[in-house]
DNA sequence: CCTCGTAGGAGTACGGCGTACTCTTACGGA
DNA sequence: TCCGTAAGAGTACGCCGTACTCCTACGAGG
């Protein structure tokens, strides 16, 4: 067969992803794109259908890099659960103009589902079935999603506590206080603090 | 002065509302609010600075119509958070299109903070403040905002669930197992029961 | 070694987007 | 009645994603 590809997926993939860090996600386009590779626009659409599957590659990609090998099963399954949420978490974190996408493209990404199977390894050697471990799996999923975009697109913590602690205090007195006091808490301990929350209920 | 505006907020808000529900968030845009309210795209700019302006109303028009009184003091506190939340989910899931307007513009909706201050005042009288109080709050809304995309934009339960079942199943056993027992999980059960988790953790 | 089919890649073009800018028009106070 | 002001229309620009056409470089079969 004639003319081999001369692009992998995954350098397409890197290529947009350093186009994002480079100018952020609102600097993402296919022309953008094309031009990190030094190829024309149209050529892009010879590896990829649309802009979505594109959006895809990248999310694949960063997820990709979270090891989702369960560590050690001497410890007890709150701690795994923990790491293993800590893992993709922090590999987000790597790249905090990627959160949308991860969210919009989450369940047709490869390694996330890697990710969540081995969740779910744990949970069930922890004992869930059933209805409990879909709860619990979806719960931790929801908190993670959650948290993650709370933690780099909005308040209460970074820039937007500051907005928050500006309101008109007589009528949002808590939330002034509270923005007040949250900038003492930090973005880690928040969100351990929380997990921490559901795993106490899980274990109940 | 002259030529009194002829048009409110509310008014701009729910006909940008009208196209959300009739066309999908992909046909919002300043050209097609314009012809549902039978004006010229530019005479929009006379009450919205832009779209991200006009967006910021649809949230507020709809998360304005939770009702924010917390419920009756007798009832334990989790229970009358449990009601809050719940409020919350409903006013979406009126408008499911709008789910990533809300998570976008959420701090930036007056009628988001006064809910906000609502569940901050429950957590109050139930003896929560300082640092467990803001890992409380963030960890409710974290929940909330993830756990409601995971309900309108993708798996485990709605259709993707059916995607996920159909995995290369020696790969993915438990995904499948779990995708295909999700199904008979209601997304009232799984929201309701995740958040239990989180006010267990809470009452601990 | 040559040739030919195939896929890679370039170029152009279209419709849609947000919005800056200019011009016209309708109103309310003096 | 007239005038200043703000409402609203219209036009245009530079982006976007992508459909389509054309040219070109390659590798396998003779």
């Amino acid at each position: 067969m004639p003319r081999p590809r001369s692009l992998s997926h995954a350098q397409l993939a890197s290529a947009a992803l350093s186009v994002i860090d480079r100018d952020g996600l609102a600097g993402l386009s296919m022309r953008s794109v094309a031009k990190e590779l030094g190829m024309s626009t149209m050529a892009l659409y010879r590896y990829v259908d649309d802009r979505e599957e594109l959006e895809r590659l990248v999310v694949d990609l960063v997820l990709g890099t979270v090891d989702t090998e369960p560590p050690g099963p001497e410890a007890p399954w709150q701690q795994r659960i923990e790491v293993l949420m800590g893992r993709l978490r922090d590999a987000v974190a790597a790249h905090p103009e990627i959160v949308p996408l991860t969210v919009a493209h989450r369940h047709r990404s490869l390694a996330g589902l890697r990710w969540s199977e081995s969740v779910l390894g744990v949970l069930t050697e922890a004992g869930f079935d059933g209805d409990r471990r879909v709860i619990a799996l979806r719960g931790l999923l929801g908190y993670l999603i959650g948290a993650i975009q709370l933690e780099h697109l909005g308040p209460l913590s970074g820039d937007g506590t500051l907005a928050i602690a500006e309101l008109p205090s007589d009528a949002f007195t808590l939330m002034a206080e509270t923005a007040r006091h949250a900038r003492k808490v930090s973005a880690d301990r928040e969100f351990t603090g929380g997990l921490a929350l559901l795993l106490r209920g899980l274990g109940a």
